[in-house]
RNA sequence: GCUAGCGUAGCUCAAUCGGCAGAGCAGUUGAUUUGUAAUCAACAGGUUAGGAGUUCGAUUCUCCUCGCUAGCUCCA
């Protein structure tokens, strides 16, 4: 006899085994209908961690016959379902392509966090012209609403089964990848029967919209020495609605690409005369880059920091110190060898140079933690494939800083660095991003460091992330530098890319006496090695920008805007008054515009607006009167005229508060 | 780097089957002197990414190179 527990505590017993389509139907047939899948828990056998093992379940699968189960049946409300929808779009759309291309391969198929994608060994590449095909086809297969049925095998007889339908990249994948009595599943549906953990939906109905949404390549198992695969990507809804939303609000994305809005408002260019992912900053954008600037500068001063500056170009065995060269040849610009000889590389990073100035003097306890911060232009042979506009460039300049510190001292520092990065987020109005936190995998041995070194700073890191009670934090195991753990933020580009901005890093390598054997006299009188820690709060100015600019969608708040103020004059009478109104504005640190064109002011507030300037001011014979400014603010619209002192004073500390 | 797609004026985009390369915006000049999202007109703007080939004739077809875009891979 079976024990189901309902969310809501209520109990129901079976004496035959059921699905949880049958404990759906107990409970009513509009709940059966509605029913997508289930999660079960099942408190009597505990999973790695101690805790009761819970796995999602299709609605047709069996419960077990006896003991005790909890189970939450989810229907298209539930988040979870969406995910197991689409898997089943997947299923559904590599059927389709299966009707149609009969002698395609099927390797993998999931979901991703827009939809789904499935990838296919095909001769010929899949065209935009076969979307459609593609879509037609599984039009037919919701319409035909066929069950998913689940089946399970040996291995080595799904092994023969899959041989027989001549699929080689399912075969190669259980003969590489499971032990010979392991048991498998199938999931059926029509014609179509694929090697799949499920769960599925219960029929192809539950489909309510999808869509195709684009093709790439691909290669088997992820790796790019295994043949080249089709992916098909698509996406899928339970409403028709929110297929619609998504597509629009996906519309609405692109018009913030930053790439697009870069050239649109003149911030910054990327020629191939001057080299691709080479960043030029054009005079507005490097207006805005210089108030990051200036913000992080503060930041620092306030934190101890001390300045310094480097050459962005040294000799190539300061590298070969640090162990980046030749480790990391191929994504370095290649060393230049002057006439004597000597071979300089352009630098990857700044820690070298930093190291430097610490390693200039002897150093004693007294004096740590000592934070260098520079503003380090680096350059990086990035893959030609990867680069985008800001966000994955060449050269770029990042808001470096080394700190260097005594064990003890690692864990304040390190809650230092996350307040900084925290403070400036919060300056700029970032409030959708995500913490990763990236240990060590304990079972490698690419790292250097004393683990019990390792495990006591990863537990302060964590904890300290805790307390400081971040957003969407996530621990990764086995993501950390080879020379120790790390905390990386990520936000999101328009398109949904995730981009890693500010980063700390803690390093037991560079001052371990392999590297540059960095020391300092403790209290002891003994002879100390510090640990680094690597931190930029933007990651780089290149980058950080590029997201600030789809963050604002190119609108930037006042303290940020290229310019802050534009003086538009109603006609020629009133271009003395605008010239003084404008240059009494500049007097206070304003950047203002002047527009003394003949157009219509219609016309001047148009542009302005379309410039997407903070505050537009009309002058004519009513404001010169007055010695005021008809004010147009950028969000508040009209605000009427307002005396030109008062007007400047609100603008000054609007800018000094950085207001968003 | 790999696979696919794309590359026409500063920008956004046209150009039928291979048959005189075109428009809007921006720019320049002139007229207009204007009160809260486009005043009118004229002018100028091109090695159709670059190169080679096929053809009487190439923006259009083929090949190569470069660049861009998406995805894959990489990311100290």
């Amino acid at each position: 006899m079976l024990k189901v527990v309902l969310p809501d505590g209520s109990e129901k017993r079976f004496e035959k085994r059921v699905s949880p389509l049958d404990v759906a139907s107990e409970i009513g047939a509009g709940l059966a209908k509605a029913t997508v899948a289930a999660v079960m828990t099942t408190p009597e056998t505990l999973d790695e961690s101690g805790q009761p093992t819970r796995t999602v379940i299709s609605a047709t699968d069996l419960l077990p016959e006896s003991g005790v189960v909890e189970l939450r049946l989810l229907t298209k409300k539930d988040e979870e379902a969406l995910d197991i929808m689409r898997h089943s779009c997947a299923h559904i759309m590599a059927r389709a392509v299966m009707r149609l291309f009969p002698d395609v391969q099927l390797a993998f198929g999931p979901t991703t966090e827009t939809g789904f994608y499935y990838d296919f060994w095909k001769k010929e590449p899949f065209t935009e012209d076969d979307f459609s095909k593609i879509e037609a086809e599984m039009t037919k297969i919701i319409a035909e609403d066929e069950p998913f049925e689940r089946i399970e095998m040996k291995r080595d007889e799904a092994i023969a089964l899959l041989k027989g339908a001549g699929q080689t990249l399912k075969v190669e994948h259980l003969e590489t990848g499971l032990a010979e009595n392991e048991t498998v599943s199938f999931y059926r549906q029509g014609e179509f029967l694929d090697l799949c953990r499920g769960p599925h939906i219960p029929s192809a109905k539950f489909v309510g919209a999808f869509k195709i949404m684009s093709t790439s390549t691909s290669h088997w198992k992820g790796d790019v020495n295994n043949q080249a695969l089709c992916r098909v990507y698509g996406t899928a809804f339970f409403d028709k609605k929110d297929l619609s939303a998504f597509l629009t609000q996906l519309e609405e994305a692109k018009k913030r690409d930053h790439r697009v809005l870069g050239k649109k408002h003149e911030l910054f260019m990327v020629d191939p005369r001057v080299g691709s992912g080479l960043v030029v900053w054009l005079p507005k954008g490097a207006i805005i880059r210089k108030q990051l600037e200036n913000l992080i500068y503060s930041e620092l001063i306030k934190r101890d920091y001390q300045p310094m500056y480097s050459p962005v170009i040294c000799r190539v065995e300061l590298f070969e110190t640090s162990g980046h060269y030749p480790y990391y040849a191929d994504s370095q610009f290649p060393p230049i060898t002057v006439d004597d000889g000597d071979r300089y590389l352009l630098r990857p990073m700044n820690c070298p140079l930093h190291i430097m100035v610490y390693e200039s003097r002897p150093r004693s306890y007294r004096e740590l933690p000592l934070r260098l911060a520079e503003f380090g232009n680096v350059h990086r042979f990035e893959q030609s494939g990867e680069l985008s506009g800001l966000t994955r460039v060449r050269g770029f300049t990042q808001d470096d800083a080394h700190i260097f510190c005594t064990e003890e001292q690692v864990e304040e520092e390190f809650k230092n660095c996350i307040d900084m990065t925290l403070s400036v987020f919060r300056t700029v109005g970032f409030t959708d991003y995500e913490v990763r936190l990236s240990f060590r995998d304990w079972s490698s041995s690419k790292y250097v460091g004393d683990p019990e070194v390792w495990k006591k700073a990863q537990s302060s890191l964590e904890r300290v992330c805790r307390e400081m009670n971040l957003p969407k934090l996530d621990v990764v195991e086995g993501e950390a530098a080879f020379y120790g753990p790390k905390a990386d933020f990520t936000v999101r580009d328009c398109l949904g890319r995730k981009w890693q901005l500010g980063t700390i890093q803690l390093d037991y390598n560079l001052p371990s006496p392999q590297r540059f054997n960095l020391k300092y006299v403790g209290s002891d009188g003994e002879l100390h090695q510090p640990v680094m820690i690597h931190r930029a709060p933007l990651g780089s100015f290149e980058r950080f920008t590029g997201i600030l600019i789809e963050h604002f969608a190119a609108a930037f708040p006042l303290w940020l805007a290229p310019e802050q103020v534009r003086v538009l004059t109603i006609s020629e009478k009133y271009e003395e008054y605008g010239k003084q109104v404008a240059a009494r504005m500049k007097e206070a640190g304003l950047r203002v515009g002047l527009d003394l064109t003949s157009e219509k002011i219609g016309a001047k507030i148009r542009n302005g607006r379309n410039d997407l300037i903070p505050y537009l001011c009309v002058v004519g014979a009513k404001e010169e009167e007055l010695g005021a400014v008809g004010v147009r603010g950028r969000k508040q619209g009209e605000m009427g005229a307002i005396e030109v002192g008062k007007f400047i004073a609100d603008l000054q500390a609007e800018v000094a508060e950085r207001r968003l």
